[in-house]
DNA sequence: TGTATTTGCGTAAACGTCTACATCAGCCAT
DNA sequence: ATGGCTGATGTAGACGTTTACGCAAATACA
């Protein structure tokens, strides 16, 4: 294990000189510089993070917390936290919180110990109030979710305005007895959905069925997606729309539907939500509401660093999203 | 930030005496050590993890090495590892290279400045042969993959043996013309599902076409995978089962062959191969190779943490695999 | 009672880095 | 020649832990 002070030897200087060569900090001879710098590639000599941090006090490092990093729609987040995270020689690390707590505070533990500088948070659910005491102490930032009435800084999109324009879609297609397909968990997002969808109906001089309103799993599970929409064809009078609020409950649908004989999208429309790569797996492709998943992780990391850096930065980013038109939906029609 | 001098001051006790209480290391009266914790918790104190690495020369950390972390097929992996590291007192940190290889060394580059005690890798292709300068001076774990001839430690399935299951499944359904749906890659799975898959063909008494095997994009993407079962079923003389290597390639030629109007499993049967979860995304289901991945998780990690406490283990690890029949492949059928 | 052992705790020196300060050489202006 | 300046480098203390060592008090044993 090579340290500062074999560099110093190999290169016939002090361990002050070889630092301020590395950190280019303070003033130093050009030809000095190249000899030390010669001698570090020698020796391959490489700082000893644990000291740099200690001395430093910050460590280089932020943290991502996912309660489940295969969910596609976490890919193109966590590239621009990456990609951003790079910019400003750091290095993100991703821990797999598996939705328990335990998980999660032991990641944020790791801000405590000096052992990153901040975290993002993707997925949070409102009942997680106690972030608020790591929100104190340490920069935080909520990516896609966030809690309401508390001084976190958060990304996402404006989810009821996101709702409200899925819902403008199909009942512009002039579909009335439409469908939410939501899932059974409180983040926020969810429950904004859930009122940009019931506003919308009301807008539009439709009362509500509450039987239109089924929930899947809390982790948006296809296999649930199925069984809540199964739910929906057997009411009496089914619905001609069926408004998911994620491109793998959308999927669970479009399967229950041609499995109870429907065509997709002649007897009923389906819509997802996310827009996740996966999408292109299933036929018909989905309608859904994109969310710019890269943007939402480049503003968040830059954020978090503005935090860290005791810069200012607003509380609140709402980055735009988008409805995409496929072959999931369309016009209603007289069902045979 | 209160440090482990604070807590010395509070309890009255020396930093000495602090630090055995924390450890447990060494002698101490329990009711000092009784009166210490209720200082630590008063104070709401957690070690300076810079200062602990630097004096005892570990991190507590573990690397995860990824392409692509969104893979389904590295879902319960990375549990497997997680979970065995907590069981470690270590933390499993994931580090997403997205196949490069500037990212990939940045990361393994960790190792080199105390900053992680190993790294396990999630996918090797067999040029990567830099590894080994790694390897030598680090604990280094191959998961999945690994590079024959290499003294890089390794955890995987028997690919070719399993290959020849899926064949000899095939050859049983009394198919004769299977193709190969392989990818683009230098992955040694690759390698050894092709010889397998040759193996088993010339064993049978069948000689091997070579336009029956066609490749998809080295990360097994969906449309890569249709593209290139499409070309199968353009032939003359297609075949009737193909064989694909990956879940995502079998999704695709699935599709293909729907599109053109083929009945699976009757008109063609499609096999794949890893068992990921989204297999319940897909009608019909598929027929797949599984891999134990929980285990290849634990068994790495394990492997890893051997090697860093320098405890001897096998540089080999093998796992057992099975076939799972579903949906997707029948007895052969004389096509209309 | 005296000696040997155990127990509990404090002192101080490391771990490898950064950086304020000191030092020193060279230069210029007086 | 003297003093002041600048630039380049070295010295040494700090960051917060852990832990070898030493010492005093308590205990054990003769």
């Amino acid at each position: 294990m090579t340290t500062i002070s074999d560099v110093a030897t190999h290169a016939g200087v002090s361990i002050a000189t070889v630092s301020r060569a590395l950190s280019n900090y303070g003033r130093i001879n050009p030809t000095t510089r190249e000899k030390v710098l010669t001698s570090v590639g020698a020796l391959h000599y490489s700082p000893n993070r644990s000291a740099r941090n200690l001395r430093r006090n910050q460590t280089g490092v932020i943290l991502i917390l996912t309660p489940n990093m295969t969910n596609p729609y976490y890919a193109s987040i966590l590239t621009g936290i990456s990609d951003t995270a790079t910019l400003h020689g750091s290095a993100a690390f991703i821990c797999n919180t598996l939705d328990d707590q335990d998980r999660t505070i032991a990641a944020l533990d790791r801000l405590r110990q000096h052992q990153a500088d901040g975290a993002i948070l993707l997925s949070t659910d409102t009942d997680s109030t106690w972030l608020d005491d790591y929100a104190a102490d340490f920069p935080l930032v909520l990516c896609s979710e966030f809690l309401p009435g508390h001084d976190i800084a958060h990304v996402s999109i404006d989810n009821r305005a996101a709702s409200c324009d899925v819902m403008r879609y199909l009942l512009g297609l002039e579909h009335t007895r439409i469908a939410h397909l939501s899932a059974d968990n409180t983040y926020q997002s969810t429950l904004d959905r859930l009122a940009g969808y019931r506003e919308s109906l009301i807008a539009a001089g439709i009362t509500p069925v509450p039987e239109y309103v089924v929930y899947g799993s809390p982790d948006y599970s296809f296999s649930s997606g199925k069984a809540a929409a199964q739910a929906l064809l057997d009411l009496s009078e089914p619905p001609t729309a069926i408004f998911c609020i994620s491109d793998t409950l959308a999927m669970g649908a479009v399967v229950a539907a041609q499995e109870a004989g429907l065509r997709v999208p002649d007897d009923i429309s389906i819509t997802g939500f996310d827009d996740v790569a996966v999408n292109e797996v299933i036929r018909p492709q989905l309608t859904t509401l994109a969310q710019p998943c890269y943007a939402l992780g480049v503003t968040s990391a830059t954020a978090l660093f503005a935090l860290i850096g005791h810069e200012p930065t607003p509380l609140e980013h709402v980055l735009d999203h988008h409805l995409v038109i496929r072959q999931s939906s369309g016009i209603k029609t007289v069902r045979v």
